[in-house]
DNA sequence: TCGCATTTTCAGGAATTCCTGAAAAGTGCG
DNA sequence: CGCACTTTTCAGGAATTCCTGAAAATGCGA
């Protein structure tokens, strides 16, 4: 591995939690080498900086394309195939969750969907149900939220975060500032 | 495996969750059966509903027990253990993610605040410490903000949930009403 | 303390996932 | 087209993770 010792403490750090997160260690380093290099990468810059056979690259490269992660560039006069990761940290976040969200929240929301359409045929499909449905219910009101914060842009998004919890004491205040102003919590429901 | 199957659908389910999510798929079945469960069941009742050998089960429990997803309960006159979930999902949310972090979240911001003590020693380094200081206070910025929310109540927290970036809006007429309200963004900082 | 019920540990085989080199396929230029 | 360069595919070996049965440890009542 020839990087930076800096970088290299960065990377093999990214690559274990990568492999905690259902995503294997090398594509955790391939996508660590990319997201701290100061222009995009082609694939045997990769191989020279992580000591990993070409095809492994190439297979990480094309994992990470699929998750949207990396974007593929060319460089004029160069046939080799560049890779980089959005400068915008937020716009990775956003992907991040996106995919993860499509590849395994939206899969269960429908598979509890489904069970819940069944008829139970005992007590304990009846009680199992109902532990689905809290379920079910909880995903569509956090899958709710999230689609609310996709929508925002981004400075928007980082003032409410900021916020935090204090947004609940002001939500207070203008509740006692304005009485009727329930009223704006039920109007456009989703 | 002997379970009702609209359970089954859910146990197999949520152990192929489970193993994308680096929790190995027969632990989530563990998982899954007892959070449906009417009641508290000891190991060999999961043992016969998931066709598992006792030992693997066992090492299961162990490894939800590390995680607190599982509490151990007895029963009066019976000597075996008995698991189950919490029965508010809420709670679970809430262990889940603070255990996440604990792992994975905090070990991260320790090793970046390492890399960004450490003095540059090349351009090349100087560039992947920007990158990393905008991680870093990304991670900053969201476990703050989880902090906050973890602080609230239930019944508060699916409010701000539910309202959604409907709170945005708000916040925006509540300048208007309010000219100087900015302060209360301000004081009281974390 | 013994005996029984229960849980835990752990070595090693099973299953799965990962990684590689070699070969095939793709690509654009002369 | 033919060639050089590049990427992709994939069979099979390497590494890792998972799972099991047997044995050890634990706990409790008599």
């Amino acid at each position: 591995m020839q990087l930076p010792p800096l970088v290299q403490t960065f990377v093999l750090h990214f690559g274990e939690m990568g492999s905690r997160w259902g995503i294997n260690r090398t594509v955790g380093q391939i996508y660590a080498v990319l997201f701290v290099a100061e222009r995009p990468l082609n694939a045997d810059e990769i191989v020279a900086r992580l000591g990993l056979s070409r095809s492994n690259v190439s297979m990480g490269l094309k994992e990470l394309q699929a998750w949207k992660l990396v974007r593929l560039q060319h460089v004029p006069g160069d046939r080799r195939d560049y890779f980089s990761t959005p400068e915008d940290i937020w716009q990775i976040v956003r992907t991040l969750v996106e995919e993860r969200k499509k590849r395994e929240i939206d899969p269960t929301l429908t598979m509890l969907r489904e069970t819940l359409m069944q008829v139970p045929q005992s007590d304990a499909e009846v009680h199992a149900q109902a532990r689905l449905r809290e379920m079910h219910d909880l995903l569509e009101l956090l899958t709710g939220w999230y689609a609310d914060m996709q929508r925002l842009e981004t400075d928007r998004l980082v003032d409410l975060l900021t916020l935090g919890s204090k947004v609940q004491k002001m939500l207070e205040l203008k509740d006692r500032l304005l009485p009727r102003g329930r009223k704006v919590r039920e109007d456009d429901g989703r």
